[in-house]
DNA sequence: AGGTGATGTGTACGCCGTATCGACGTGAGA
DNA sequence: TCTCACGTCGATACGGCGTACACATCACCT
């Protein structure tokens, strides 16, 4: 799926063979300066070091050494890249857990899932859950496969990833805007961020609309506890699976 | 918050009183043909209308009637009118729905915001779950309010509020997602969809990678049920809450 | 009546994605 | 070994974007 775009109502039709068919037709390559591989890589590096707002065709171009049309031989246009660097960095996800069950799997699964997603802050804002891209795939296929044999029937089963694979992935995006809010003003701790943060919320918590929000936020002793907030929240999503379906 | 953005290590400081607190000080107003209020309107509805990457500021200005740079007296830059067009949407939300129990309050709340996800699909792609403007920050707060006199601790409390408001969000983006695809591809159905699809399926289920992803597909009838499947995954979700804290 | 500060305008800069076409190097067939 | 067609990459250009900056203009207060 292309980074999200929106209606256009035209382009129907996709006369292309869809990237990834071209893609492992290493072609002729009579001089192969530039490789669908290398082209992600390099623009993933660029995104791991600058953000993705810094990933520009030029600048691409730029990082490769070459002229910044160069890559539309290999990437049909910018949303496309897209898809390939975030395929790119799918394909580097162990999916290799040991099978101990369906609720150790769908953990280490998220687990892996987000620490991908710390690594490459930009992919929570580039990447959906179910795109159909080869290393994407491979997740739900993990998945199905250790939830398999519990007399679960298809929908059932797509739900149940459909609700893991939401949860992780949003929780991973709400962490990573923090920490994208914190470097952009150079907050490191949790301290130096609520004293930058003040201002707006004196201004907020003066109208007295947010009573109980000031007070839990006052009370809250994990604020600055992302991994408990994931942990707590994946162990909800599992007993909620585990309870809703008697398994 | 700001339309995510990523690490750019300086503007350490806000000298502006932040939008919002500007904002209820309607100003002496001289010559008031431009208000906060008409401009977050009128951005809405070219998003509304014509997608998010539609809203531009000279796009936004010709609908205003004024000139390209008369909006930047209002607002610091585009990703402040966005954080505006977020909150003005959040203003429109039923918060006063009956007080029933935490879990009937989760659930309504959780219905609206998908309601208001689907209304306005560019929200999903705009708003954080947690950003602190006003109308915003209401949801925690109705949904705090509604946990609140269970024993729970302002950590759990939190907890709670963010893996719903995660699962909701992500829920209505993938939703979304779906639906921008379809329209921009020109799909009206679940069946042309499948259709339009079906090349890029054909390729990658024929590489063998995915044979439990592959019977799953095959084998679900509900895949064209969205409501079904939000519904599902949000009672897993309230479900784990219930079990896992025992309210 | 006149001055003053808030409000909207005009112009311009640098960057973006990408269409188009020409130059070039390579491997296959003669 | 020569040739030639094709896959690759370069150069240039266009329209549109966000927004900095200086200026004109309006409404009110004294």
């Amino acid at each position: 799926m292309p980074a999200q775009q929106a209606p256009t109502g035209d382009d129907h039709d996709q006369p292309q063979p869809s990237l990834w068919e071209r893609l492992d037709r290493p072609a002729p390559a009579p001089r192969s300066t530039l490789t669908p591989h290398r082209i992600a890589e390099a623009a993933v590096a660029i995104a791991d070091t600058e953000g993705l707002e810094a990933v520009t065709m030029r600048r691409l171009a730029t990082a490769l050494g070459v002229a910044p049309m160069a890559a539309y031989r290999y990437v049909s246009g910018k949303d496309e890249l897209i898809e390939l660097m975030v395929d790119f960095v799918y394909g580097g996800l162990p999916l290799d857990t040991p099978a101990d069950g369906w609720r150790q799997t769908m953990h280490a699964l998220a687990v892996h899932l987000r620490a991908m997603s710390l690594a490459h802050p930009w992919i929570t804002r580039a990447a959906t859950p179910f795109a159909l891209s080869p290393n994407q795939l491979a997740v739900p296929e993990r998945a199905f496969a250790a939830l398999a044999g519990h007399g679960l029937d298809a929908d059932t089963t797509m739900a149940i990833f459909r609700t893991v694979a939401i949860y992780t992935h949003g929780s991973s995006a709400s962490e990573v805007a923090l920490q994208d809010l914190r470097r952009s003003r150079g907050w490191s701790d949790g301290d130096e961020t609520r004293a930058g943060l003040a201002p707006r919320m004196t201004y907020l918590m003066g109208t007295g609309r947010y009573p109980a929000y000031q007070r839990f936020l006052h009370e809250a002793r994990r604020k600055d506890d992302p991994d408990w907030h994931f942990e707590t929240g994946l162990d909800c999503v599992l007993d909620g699976i585990a309870a809703h379906f008697g398994i």
